[in-house]
RNA sequence: GGGCCGUUAGCUCAGUCGGUAGAGCAGUUGGCUUUUAACCAAUUGGUCGUUGGUUCGAAUCCAACACGGCCCA
C-alpha cells in the first residue's frame, strides 16, 4: 500500500511484493527462529573450477576409491530431483542431495531450499551414472536466502531494459553477459600491461576541473561549496597529461572516465572510459604503428586470432590498416573527380550544397569539410582505416602539417563506421596554441557550446617548453564492443545510464 | 529532435472479428529419487505500462504521456 507521504522508493518496493516473495519471507522467518539466518563463519575448501581441474578426468571407480571429501559454496541455479546445481565465481558443481538419505533436520532444510539461495555444502566427490562430477552431500547450510525468484531457467533474463537496470540479475542468469565483462576486464588489464612494458607511467589527473579542456564537447557543471566555485567534470584529461610532459614525464598514460553532457545512443554514454597516452620524441606516425600493434595483440590475447568478427563484418588485425586523408576519403566515397572543390571556403560551401550536407555557411572551411566526412563517409568505412590530415580549425591542439598548414598531423582510427581512436603530433608551440585558443573562444562567443576555453595556465606550461611529442586517445567502451561483438555501448557498461522509471500512484 | 516497433503472471511468451485472460518455466501439494531445459499428477498466481476517449462492452480501436529497442539527424 502506498501510504501518503511515504518515500516513493519505499512505496515502489512495497508494490513490488508478490506471493512468491511472501512465501520466501515466510521461509526466512522460519530460519530466523532456528539460528542466525545470515551466517558468515562458513569456509569453503574448493571452487567448482578447482574440482573440475583436479577430478574431472578421473574415472568413477577411482573417485570412489579416493572417497575425497570437500566443501563448496555458491548459488543454487537448478534443482532436478535430488540434484542441485551450485554456481560459484569459477563455474558450476552438481550436488546430490537425496532427502531420504539425509538426516531428518537437513531433509527439512532441503524442503525450504529455493532457486537462487546461496548455500554451503560438504560431501564426497563422485561421478554420476552419466559421468558428471558431483558432490554427495552429507551436510549443507543455507548461507543467504534469496527472497526474490530468479528469471526463467532456460531463456534467462532477456528483457533489455531490465538487464541494464538490474545488471546483478543479468549477471546471475546470463552467462554471455558475464563473459562480456570478464573480457572487458582482461582487455583493460592487457592494455595496462602493454603500456607498462613500453615504459609508460600510469597517472591520475583531475576529473573535476575549473576549466574544462582537451576536447570539443559540452561538460557537466557542478559546484564546490567550500570554495564557492563552479567546477566541471572533465571531458578529457589531455591538457593535464601534456603538462606532465612539460614536467619531464616523457611517457604517460591515463585510463579512466570522461564525462560529456550529450545525448545517449548505442555508441554514447554520458560517462565513458578513455585511454589517453602521451609519448615525448614521437610523432603521429609512431602512434599509428603502435595502434596497429596494440589492436593485433588484443585480438590475439582475447580471440586467440588476429581475425575478429563484429556484427557481420570480419577484421584482420594482422594486416596494416588503410590510411587515407579526410579529403581523399570524401573524394573516394562521394565519387568526386578531383580535389579542386576543397580549394577555398566558397568552393567548399558549393560542394556541401551539391552533397546535400547540413552546415552553417558561417563555419570555417575545415568544419564544413568535417561535416561532409561525418555525414557522408564515416559510416561507410567498415575495415580499419586511419583517416589523416584533419583540418586545423577542428584540431585546436594538434601540430600543423609542415607541407600544408591548413591541416594537422592528426589521425582518427575508424572501424565498422565508428571512431575508435584519435591521435596527433602535439602542438607544443605556445604562440600557435594561444592563437588556436583565441579562435576557439571566438567560436564559443558566436554560439558554439562545444568550443574550447582559453587555458592560460596551459599556455604558460608550454612557455616552459614542452618536448616534441605525440598523443592519442582510445575509446575503451567501443574497443570492448569490437572485441565482444556487442551492438550497443550499454552491453559493455556494467551500469549504463538509464532514465529513471516513473511510478504511477 | 524525427520515424518505426515494443510494454500481458516472478521470468519467457501466446491472445483470432472488440464479448470479460492463456501456455511453458518458476511457485504450492503429492509421487519419483543417478538427473541434464529431469519426469508424472493436481494446483495457486493478472492495476494486460499510465491516463483519457470511442463503445452496451476495450488487453484488442483512437489520443496523449512514460520507459525501452531499432533506424535517421
Amino acid at each position: 500500500m502506498t501510504a501518503r507521504g511515504q518515500d516513493p522508493d519505499q512505496a515502489a518496493a512495497a508494490l513490488d511484493e508478490n506471493k512468491l516473495i511472501a512465501q520466501r519471507r515466510d521461509k526466512l522467518q522460519a530460519i530466523r527462529q532456528l539460528r542466525h539466518a545470515y551466517p558468515n563463519d562458513f569456509r569453503r575448501q574448493s571452487t567448482a573450477a578447482e574440482l573440475a581441474a583436479a577430478y574431472g578426468d578421473q574415472e568413477s571407480d577411482a573417485l570412489q576409491q579416493l572417497a575425497q571429501q570437500t566443501t563448496v559454496a555458491g548459488r543454487v541455479m537448478r534443482m532436478r530431483g535430488p540434484f542441485v546445481v551450485l554456481r560459484d565465481g569459477s563455474g558450476q558443481i552438481q550436488l546430490y542431495m537425496n532427502n531420504k538419505s539425509l538426516p531428518e533436520e537437513l531433509a527439512e532444510e532441503l524442503k525450504r531450499l529455493d532457486l537462487g539461495d546461496i548455500v554451503g555444502a560438504s560431501g564426497e566427490i563422485f561421478k554420476t551414472r552419466t559421468g558428471e562430477l558431483s558432490l554427495r552431500v552429507s551436510r549443507f547450510q543455507l548461507l543467504s536466502k534469496a527472497l526474490r525468484p530468479l528469471p526463467e531457467k532456460f531463456h534467462g533474463l532477456s528483457d533489455t531494459e531490465q538487464r541494464y537496470r538490474q545488471r546483478y540479475v543479468d549477471l546471475i542468469v546470463n552467462e554471455s553477459s558475464r563473459r562480456v565483462f570478464e573480457t572487458r576486464s582482461r582487455i583493460v588489464r592487457f592494455i595496462r600491461q602493454y603500456f607498462d612494458a613500453l615504459g609508460f607511467m600510469e597517472v591520475e589527473t583531475p576529473m573535476m576541473q575549473t576549466l574544462p579542456g582537451g576536447a570539443t564537447a559540452r561538460p557537466f557543471v557542478t559546484h564546490h561549496n567550500a570554495l564557492d566555485q563552479r567546477m566541471y567534470l572533465r571531458v578529457a584529461p589531455e591538457l593535464f597529461l601534456k603538462r606532465l610532459t612539460v614536467g619531464g614525464f616523457e611517457k604517460v598514460y591515463e585510463l579512466n572516465r570522461n564525462f560529456r553532457n550529450e545525448g545517449l545512443s548505442t555508441r554514447h554514454n554520458p560517462e565513458f572510459t578513455m585511454l589517453e597516452f602521451y609519448w615525448a620524441y614521437a610523432a603521429y606516425g609512431d602512434l599509428m604503428d603502435l595502434t596497429e600493434d596494440l589492436f593485433r595483440r588484443i585480438a590475439i590475447e582475447i580471440a586467440d586470432s588476429a581475425l575478429v568478427n563484429y556484427q557481420g563484418s570480419s577484421y584482420d588485425f594482422s594486416q596494416p590498416f588503410a590510411r587515407l586523408s579526410v579529403q581523399g576519403a570524401i573524394e573516394k566515397h562521394c565519387n568526386l573527380a578531383d580535389g579542386d572543390q576543397f580549394a577555398d571556403h566558397d568552393s567548399v560551401v558549393a560542394l556541401a550544397q551539391t552533397l546535400g550536407i547540413q552546415y552553417n555557411p558561417a563555419w570555417p572551411k575545415g568544419k564544413i569539410v568535417m561535416e561532409m566526412f561525418e555525414q557522408r563517409v564515416e559510416a561507410k568505412l567498415d575495415q580499419p582505416t586511419f583517416i589523416t590530415e584533419y583540418p586545423v580549425e577542428v584540431s585546436p591542439l594538434a601540430r600543423r602539417n609542415e607541407q600544408n598548414p591548413e591541416v594537422t598531423d592528426r589521425f582518427e582510427l575508424i572501424i565498422g563506421g565508428r571512431e575508435l581512436a584519435n591521435g596527433f603530433s602535439e602542438l607544443n608551440d605556445p604562440e600557435d596554441q594561444a592563437e588556436r585558443f583565441r579562435a576557439q573562444v571566438a567560436q564559443k562567443e558566436s554560439g558554439d557550446e562545444e568550443a574550447m576555453h582559453y587555458d592560460a595556465d596551459y599556455i604558460r606550461a608550454l612557455e616552459y617548453a614542452m618536448p616534441p611529442a605525440a598523443g592519442e586517445g582510445i575509446g575503451i567502451d567501443r574497443l570492448v564492443m569490437l572485441f565482444t561483438d556487442s551492438a550497443s555501448i550499454r552491453d559493455v557498461l556494467l551500469f549504463p545510464h538509464m532514465r529513471p522509471q516513473q511510478d504511477h500512484d
